[in-house]
DNA sequence: TATAATCGCGTTAGCGTTAACGATAGCGCT
DNA sequence: AGCGCTATCGTTAACGCTAACGCGATTATA
């Protein structure tokens, strides 16, 4: 490996200075046409390759987004880090991931590590740390923006902040809605592991619009699962054997509603003739699984592709007042399991 | 946002010089145990984080690895990029990542970004790239690993290079093997695209197979299709009517052994009483399913952590000879549509 | 014609860090 | 005392690039 060519070696070749050989490669003005031409040539001619790091020393940018997330071969977070590869790409910037392991510790670690890179701006994606953490180590930051995780009272702090968040509670009104627009009166939520937050939004969204209704709660129809194929196939077990007037059955997410599929098999009870099935986020295996699933479908992508321009938006300091913490709506997505 | 602090910053507060603590930053010994633990106080006082561009612009490297993949949204590359992240963080790198979103242009502009930002390795997953451009692009990296795509004839690049890779051949005998231990004697195949590498490969381990059984191949039973659902569901609808005497069939595939289960349940051919169904790569979906789909597991994160071991080996100069050009061996995963 | 504005290019001084070498002081040993 | 050795620390010069300013020559303006 021989070493790289630099700007000095191409401006002696050429028989100029420094600088304009740098504002040839950097497209300025301030060149004649011919010698630019000429400087062009010899640029190819020899390979030049301007040298990133050394330019971000000089400029103090280093063009490079730090994107976090707890795992990206988790389809839910590989669809975000496509959403946002995608937009800073097209505006120039690349992408230093960090994937964190569902380790909060990590996470931490991260942080700094970006920090040190020195990247412009950061988007941290479903962060599993705790608000002090993260607004301490978010803090030195130039630029972040946070993905499903409220602002809360972090407005505080001096780095330019913004979120994205995907509407749960919505969602869940929407697959409520839809359920008792079809007519079912007696309709179970299967709501997924106590600790998540999504998933008590999405119970938000379910009893409000029962409530609306005049449809009153019952507790016992919405049991708490394992967000898993194996945790919904168990909760839904359970739940349509004590509970046989059940009708409809809202489940946390697509794996979860698999899972009570499953059990519906087991337990002869026809879907959707019998019991309609509503699932959510719309992963890929909903549409592919008999029969194929209605779902919520989470916009993740654009939650990806939507906080990347904010960040970068806040990077370029043309912070429009309007998008500081943004919500996108789920859809809803109508399939064979609750027509 | 304040300026960042220096070294020099740090020197002045302690009295000390710019030496001195780089030494304590960077661990190295020369300093004396008082001076260090007092250093060491300032630092977290003033909250000192070095410039990870300013230190590889003197040394010559970034402590980043670049990886290069088609799609991250694809779970077969989100496992790969997972297994990458594991081990080049365990190791103490950082990934930059570059999504090409299946464009060959992309992935030339990729490998030039990465050249800029000085990257020590670069990654090159599944390179949907001509051979004489990767040999050009890659030429000026310092290292760089490919997986699943054969190092031809480039290793007379100066590039310290390597290769990892599934075999696809060993994958396609496992599945036929099995097949035929279970006393099918008319088995299909369904090819995936005619351009698919992978797929040709699959299909001389089962010709071999077949070879070695006594039974002659024939590609009426072996037509090509479309890597998706829809692909596998006309083909094997196509297949089965027009030759009903089949019992067996290989898929490209999971997606397309899904198409294939789904042609079944149209045509009233049980599986796997009669018709036995192998898939390929083990996809999360494919043990979802009805009936689950028995398949070749590709272990993709493992082809992602050991690619990244072995470009790390020849980014540090310990290039052992043996690991030049690794071949990993699938694993057959039996299940009910085909026990 | 004088004055100002513009164009084309060069010079200088950093950006924050480390490699390489030098310098000093203290210590043990003969 | 003289010698060498080590431990501890400082100095200098890069690393490759750009911001900011400077300067002469050409062109427009009064």
């Amino acid at each position: 490996m021989p070493r790289h060519v630099t700007l000095s070696d191409v401006a002696r070749q050429a028989g100029v200075s420094l600088m304009t050989v740098s504002r040839v490669v950097n497209n300025k003005e301030g060149v004649g046409q011919e010698t630019r031409q000429q400087i062009q040539e010899i640029i190819q001619q020899l390979g030049y390759r301007p040298s990133s790091i050394a330019r971000s020393l000089a400029t103090r940018r280093t063009g490079t987004l730090g994107l976090i997330v707890p795992d990206v071969s988790n389809p839910y977070f590989s669809d975000i880090t496509h959403g946002v590869e995608q937009v800073a790409l097209n505006e120039g910037y690349s992408v230093l991931l960090c994937d964190t392991d569902e380790d909060p510790h990590r996470e931490l670690d991260a942080l700094q590590l970006l920090e040190e890179k020195r990247v412009d701006g950061v988007v941290l994606c479903c962060p599993r740390l705790n608000l002090p953490d993260i607004r301490t180590a978010i803090a030195h930051h130039p630029a972040a923006v946070l993905i499903n995780r409220p602002l809360d009272n972090l407005q505080e702090l001096t780095v330019r902040l913004g979120a994205v968040a995907s509407d749960d509670e919505a969602g869940g009104e929407l697959a409520t809605q839809h359920l008792l627009s079809r007519g079912h009166k007696i309709v179970g939520f299967l709501a997924g592991p106590v600790s998540s937050s999504g998933g008590q939004r999405r119970g938000q969204g379910y009893r409000k619009v029962l409530a609306a209704a005049g449809i009153a709660f019952n507790p016992a129809l919405a049991p708490h699962c394992s967000p898993t194929v194996e945790g919904g196939w168990e909760a839904a077990r359970q739940l349509l054997q004590t509970h046989p007037e059940i009708t409809a059955l809202f489940c946390f997410n697509d794996l979860v509603a698999i899972g009570a599929l499953q059990a519906c098999a087991e337990l002869k009870r026809a879907v959707p003739e019998e019991l309609a099935i509503v699932g959510y986020d719309d992963i890929p295996m909903a549409s592919l699984v008999t029969p194929a699933l209605t779902t919520c479908r989470v916009p993740r992508e654009d939650l990806g592709k939507l906080a990347t321009r904010l960040l970068i938006n806040r990077i370029q300091d043309c912070c429009d007042e309007e998008c500081q913490d943004l919500v996108l709506k789920p859809e809803l997505v109508i399939r064979a399991s609750a027509p």
